[in-house]
DNA sequence: TATGAATGAGTTTTCATTCAT
DNA sequence: AATGAATGAAAACTCATTCAT
């Protein structure tokens, strides 16, 4: 995934300095572009944020596109390695195993939907750039797509799988339904972390993202998470 | 809602002229945002396309933003005045009246997602625009924030009142379910309509929503649509 | 001197309304010059500030430089005609007659000095304007070099005149002498009533302005005015 | 003084090449001012002039306003050191010391006055620009304001001197009087140099200059300056 | 590698003046 | 005469990218 930009620069620094150099570009440029958007952003203003001189920065990024494809990457690595590692990775999504368990795929959910949100917080300003860049730049829409498809697929085939199961309703089109599902936990974690459509309770949020998640496939609430 | 520029140019016109000129304006306008995204806008292309001089463009709005924000506000008009005419307003919404009959709402949510879809179909492109503009223009976020909160509200009391009639579980949290279903009915078709996210059958997808929407709030599915 | 304008449009009015408006026109040229400086003035200031259309701006004046030499040019006629009617028009100038008593021409200075300063107070915002244009408008520069040229002639010869009847000091060049003088008073009013250069009380300037100018030219100072 | 952009643009050149290349600019810009005056100068002039690409001007400047009071700046710099250098500054001013021989102040006045007349010829082209700029720009006034507090302090604070010395007539305001003469010297020149009011014989002029000061003071006349 | 200067096409906005009604 | 819309040539300023050292 990594390595998008075109290719005219030392794409891979060869000394040690020059791979620090590298890094700090990157650093400075995700925070300058939390801070100011990718529009508003400069080349100069992350040259200077990183400490080294303007013409440095084409020593390593053929553009302002291609940093920002590089920070993006990083940032969806991070989003997704941290919210599938306990169980899956996206919202009502779960991981492939033993979850015939009637109660356990409600655990498996709602326990997704908590570590896309730490994720989602934690990254919360770049997404929001994520966002914006992803309204003209057509290269970065079809990454989302990508991301988007990957996920919505996982969590289809556990909706299959739960149908196999019986425990949710086989009237249920597993894929369009793993599309909404994503589509109002992404979305309403948007418009609160990004947006700040204040709901002055997280919990009340999550929980009743988590209840309208189970509800509308059928499943059983889990027990309450003692 | 329109109306930004502060006072030197003539908002409004005063001649018939005038007035003629500012809709090929807007006309121009919203056709040329659709096509190239705002931000490849040039107002040179807005006043070339409705055969203006460039010049004439400033007489009737101070800016490009300007323009933008009229186009916008009409689209919100249409939007919500044509989606909420049959008797609902926004996904989830449901007009004041009888609609104690438990298979009632399940048809009013039903017919109101519906409408919201057609009026979205119908504007799609511009949508996509305005989501553009929303990543960073902060006045365009705070109308648009207005405008969620506003159908939101409604909806949340129509799941109160649905509550209040117990036909829908006293557990679900009215606000945050309105928000939550809302964003999974806008957030669906944005990347439906918008962003091309293939669901082959616009009717799956449509389905998808009412019943997830209906089985999220514990609605008896309306009888067929005959 | 009036009439300066090219000759486009009908510089002479021929109805009785036409008069009014041009007259309109004129009145509200100055208040917005003086509000605004010539530079900030807009031609659409004035007519909105006039209360006519724009383009009846036209009718009178062929262009912004018109109104204003015309404004100008009655303020000049201001200047003149009040600072000279009680003795005489300009600093250290004075009228033709009877002043060969010693202690005369002390108290015309005086006067016409206190005439020419209460000219300027009444019109020192278009003075400032008019310093303004001046910098940039050479057909302006030349109307201003006559204005001098006439009142600095005046003094020169009354000074001529006080050197014959021997109360003037022969060894004083007339010519030089009047410019100078000339230039200390117009220059003291403008820094003080233009640009504000705060010598708290006026008497003091005044009194300064006269005392210099009869000391410099060797006058005996007129008996208290009392 | 100068450095009146706030900080995108890099006001201090890091390197020699730099500066020469802002230099350079400097130079450009006084010429061009002078050959056109500042609101005709066009940045694209300057640039033109000193032989670098439009946008190199905006590396160095952010703003024809800022090159000019970079060059207001230095002329300033030129007008103040040289007349001052042997012993007096402006019109009527003199260094501290011993001038209580009563013959001294004459002589002091005089060379002051020379020393200021070389300085404005020198650079008579930018007063007049000076003079334009002055009319509309405010924070050039408030320049030009302190310059002149200051010179005319410094001759006030003279003129004190004499009168305890008991050489100039304690009747005398010292502030107001050295106002007054400065106006008339500063006044004179520019009428003279910058608007070619026509005196064609300078020592004419200068003549007059000194003497009314002395007389206006009651100095006796310095001996002819051998 | 690192540095920072140089480049100039591209956009927005202004506004005096002209025109059509 | 009066009205107000239409025109379009300027001009300033930005900034990604390239270069020279």
């Amino acid at each position: 995934m990594a390595d998008t930009g075109a290719g005219e620069s030392p794409q891979a620094p060869l000394t040690e300095r020059g791979a620090r150099t590298r890094e700090r570009l990157i650093a400075a440029a995700r925070e300058v572009f939390e801070e100011r958007g990718f529009l508003e952003t400069r080349v100069a203003h992350i040259a200077r944020h990183a400490k080294v001189a303007y013409g440095s920065f084409y020593t390593y990024f053929p553009s302002k596109e291609a940093v920002f494809l590089e920070v993006a990457d990083r940032l969806f690595e991070d989003m997704t390695r941290r919210s599938s590692t306990p169980g899956d990775s996206t919202p009502g999504d779960s991981a492939p195993g033993d979850d015939t368990a009637s109660a356990e795929p409600a655990a498996r959910v709602r326990r997704a939907n908590r570590a896309y949100f730490e994720a989602y917080r934690r990254n919360a300003k770049m997404m929001a750039i994520i966002e914006q860049v992803a309204t003209f730049n057509e290269e970065f829409q079809e990454m989302r797509r990508k991301h988007r498809a990957e996920s919505v697929g996982r969590s289809a085939r556990a909706i299959e799988r739960w149908q196999r199961a019986g425990i949710v309703d086989a009237g249920i089109d597993p894929e369009m339904a793993a599309r909404a599902l994503a589509a109002m936990v992404d979305h309403s974690l948007y418009l609160w972390l990004v947006q700040g459509d204040d709901p002055s309770d997280t919990e009340r949020l999550l929980d009743t993202l988590d209840a309208l998640n189970l509800r509308a496939l059928g499943l059983r609430p889990a027990p309450e998470p003692s």
